[in-house]
DNA sequence: CGTTCATTTGAGCCGACTCAAAATGGGTGG
DNA sequence: CCACCCATTTTGAGTCGGCTCAAATGAACG
């Protein structure tokens, strides 16, 4: 309720903090790609009024655990994260990466509990809607109702279509879908699509594409020799967009 | 309201057709498995009054066709089913079976058109669920807005589960897992475990597992040699079904 | 400036794919 | 009922891509 934190003394690095402060969705960069985006302007401002804004996470510090309680949403405010889990022989498998307006935490809607652990990628910060906040929006307003349904949906046609899409691609052409993929992402936020640093490891890549690190080097070694990207450590650039995003769509040799 | 089912003329194939026939879900063989079965009763009346009945498909029919306009979650009574995609270079790309009391569509939520085909394996039976009788059901009944979600939220689950899975395992795995994962299913449905029929093609099967038909053909003959399978065409019997379960579990040679 | 981790590069091997042909089974029509 | 035809499945031989193991290079951090 009352502001507790900081009244007085100014915090250089973030000029918005407060655990539980109210969120202004309204002007939220990301206004045009979050989850209010979609609503009527009246069910947006219902929305954000349950809306939590989280914390700034650190690098590598967990978002959403694994195996607990499903309690609320998670939408990325900035940063990046990873979404993986654990196989029973404890191989560590990357379901995919998570950028500013993605939301995360809908699989835990199978089992009351997260099925997925989310982890941040570099310093991130996230808005929180708590489940017990959210569920009785949902029976008052159709337009949010329609639109958990939606994303839940589009989750799950893009897990089946990144299934097929990479059932059916060589090496490269996995590493090239990856590439166009998260070029497309970061220009619908405004960032450059052709020139953006890779938060993720090499082995995330390899571990979300379903290869080895090694492979995922060989691969980008390839581009870079054929003059299709530049790539020093984790800073890529895409010079021949065009040509990533043909060889990801079918596999050419 | 009044049993217009065959009063004077038996019908000897099929008792109960009927297009648009009511339907009784207590009565229902599935009545353990189905949708309803987790509702509470009186929500699972009140959905039982806008399920429609639909009519016998024959082997290949489509029950759902990819690109249509999605108006109605479907549940299958009897029979199987394949749920398939094509990629944009034409490539089919078995996304999963369905069985009785399984619910397909719902990908569909993401962009109001179903993302995938799904046809009949052999002769099916279903029941459908319109949307326009659905929606004003989610607003009155929490049970069944929560049920939905758990739907999906299983479906997306189980998409990444399935993705993880197969993408660590090599060929003998996959289809161990995928003979080991049927049977579960079969069980659940009161059917042996350990002898059915494969409704499907070895092709249906590869597509589904991301390997080539001629694979599929030899990893069920290594298990025929090494007396865990007994495979008759179509017919399997699964002998040793421990065994197949832990190649499935861990990428065992 | 040195340590440590991530990434790149190399050599060799194995498994799944491709192409090809034989065998099996189901269905149809005589 | 049988013979035939067709599609499906099985089996075989050879190739190649990605994996494994290993070492070198590069970048980041204190």
């Amino acid at each position: 309720m009352k502001p507790q934190r900081h009244t007085s003394a100014p915090a250089a690095t973030d000029s918005c903090r407060g655990a539980l402060a109210r969120v202004s969705c309204r002007s939220c960069a990301l206004n045009t790609l979050c989850l209010p985006a979609r609503l009527p302007p009246q069910e947006a401002r219902v929305l954000e009024s349950v809306v939590e804004r989280g914390r700034q996470l650190c690098a590598g510090a967990s978002l959403i655990r694994a195996g607990t309680r499903m309690d609320a949403l998670y939408v990325l405010r900035s940063g990046s994260a990873k979404r993986y889990a654990f196989t029973m022989n404890g191989a560590e498998r990357v379901h995919g990466f998570v950028l500013p307006g993605e939301t995360v935490g809908l699989e835990g809607f199978a089992s009351d509990r997260y099925a997925c652990e989310v982890a941040a990628l570099e310093p991130t910060s996230y808005c929180r809607i708590p489940l017990n906040r959210l569920e009785p929006l949902l029976e008052q307003l159709p337009g949010l109702r329609r639109e958990v349904l939606r994303l839940l949906g589009e989750a799950l046609d893009e897990s089946l279509r990144l299934r097929a899409e990479l059932g059916m691609c060589d090496a490269r052409g996995r590493v090239a879908r990856f590439l166009a993929d998260l070029s497309r992402r970061l220009e619908l936020r405004g960032l450059s699509p052709t020139q953006f640093r890779l938060s993720m490891s090499r082995g995330d890549i390899a571990r979300h594409l379903g290869l080895t690190l090694e492979t995922v080097s060989r691969a980008l070694g390839t581009f870079k020799r054929s003059g299709w990207v530049e790539v020093r450590a984790r800073y890529i650039t895409l010079l021949r967009p065009e040509a990533l995003a043909s060889m990801g769509g079918y596999a050419a040799s």
